[in-house]
DNA sequence: ATTCAGGTATGAA
DNA sequence: TTCATACCTGAA
């Protein structure tokens, strides 16, 4: 277990209920755990003095963590400049100050895109144990540790050819995944046969993006956006769901806000989300 | 019973 | 291009 003064805009409640991520658990208080890159972690965040709590080492902190909170990128730098450029933008403002402390975790491309394929016509729960589900039916069982240092065993999610080997009946009865069984096993083989060598992140949002759209049945415009920002760390993608398509109705008269075509789109997006979604 | 939940593919207008 | 509709499933 580490102990790490929290000087970044990090709220990992925030981060947890941002709907980014459908393997992040809330414990008890304000402890959690999370099931990332084949490992498990505890993180507690005290909000008082600061401090956040991680059960693992140094080492690893250094390595896998650091890497995945994306502790690179200066979100504070990002809500400053959006605050220059949109500064009459009453709603960003405020989603940003509301959000303060979300930042775009950098999960695993394959899991991301077989998630927000899921994802389609389900709440975030019912997403959750379906992910969940497909980890302990067909993921490598992981050794883990909790806070106070007892071993905790979790699954990792499945390799690509894990999955696509499934039978799309199997599939659908194991996870109750419904339609989207033979869209996964697709996807699954996209990524064997194409997806995994083309280096996505390097050709930039617009080809990654239409490329995934063309190429995988079952993956649309909104799936193809969180597979980028999400799963590739496109900043610049802004998917558009039902609680966005709320936001551009009642809080911006039916018309696109500027914001929505910025580089770092995808970061405010998920500021207004998290909002708009608190404000039910 | 009906509707809704972080959509997409399809076919018609 | 835009629009309506079906689609697994579980919860409200």
């Amino acid at each position: 277990m580490i102990e790490v003064q929290n000087s970044l805009c990090f709220d990992i409640r925030k981060i947890a209920e941002s709907g980014q991520c459908f393997r992040i658990n809330r414990l008890y208080g304000s402890t959690y755990s999370i099931v990332a890159k084949g490992r498990y972690l505890e993180i507690h965040q005290d909000y008082t003095n600061n401090v956040l709590q991680l059960s693992c080492s140094n080492q690893e902190y250094k390595n896998v963590w650091m890497d995945y909170f994306d502790f690179s990128t200066s979100y504070l730098k990002i809500q400053q400049q959006a605050s220059d450029k949109y500064p009459n933008d009453r709603f960003l403002v405020e989603s940003m100050e509301y959000g303060h402390g979300i930042r775009i975790l950098r999960q695993e491309f394959f899991e991301t895109l077989i998630s927000f394929i899921i994802s389609q016509r389900k709440s975030i729960p019912s997403i959750k144990r379906c992910v969940e589900s497909l980890s302990m039916n067909y993921g490598d069982r992981i050794n883990g540790l909790s806070l106070s240092g007892d071993c905790v065993t979790a699954y990792a999610f499945p390799a690509p050819s894990t999955i696509a080997q499934l039978d799309p009946d199997e599939l659908r009865a194991t996870c109750s995944v419904g339609y989207r069984s033979e869209y996964i096993i697709d996807a699954a083989n996209w990524y064997l046969s194409k997806g995994s060598r083309y280096a996505l992140s390097n050709l930039g949002y617009q080809t990654s993006c239409n490329i995934m759209q063309s190429e995988i049945f079952g993956v649309g415009k909104k799936v193809a956006n969180c597979a980028c920002l999400f799963g590739l760390h496109q900043l610049e993608a802004c998917p558009i769901d039902v609680w966005m398509q709320r936001i551009i109705d009642e809080d911006y008269r039916e018309s696109i806000p500027r914001w929505m075509d910025d580089e770092y789109a995808g970061v405010l997006q998920q500021y207004c989300f998290y909002y708009k979604r608190d404000l039910r």
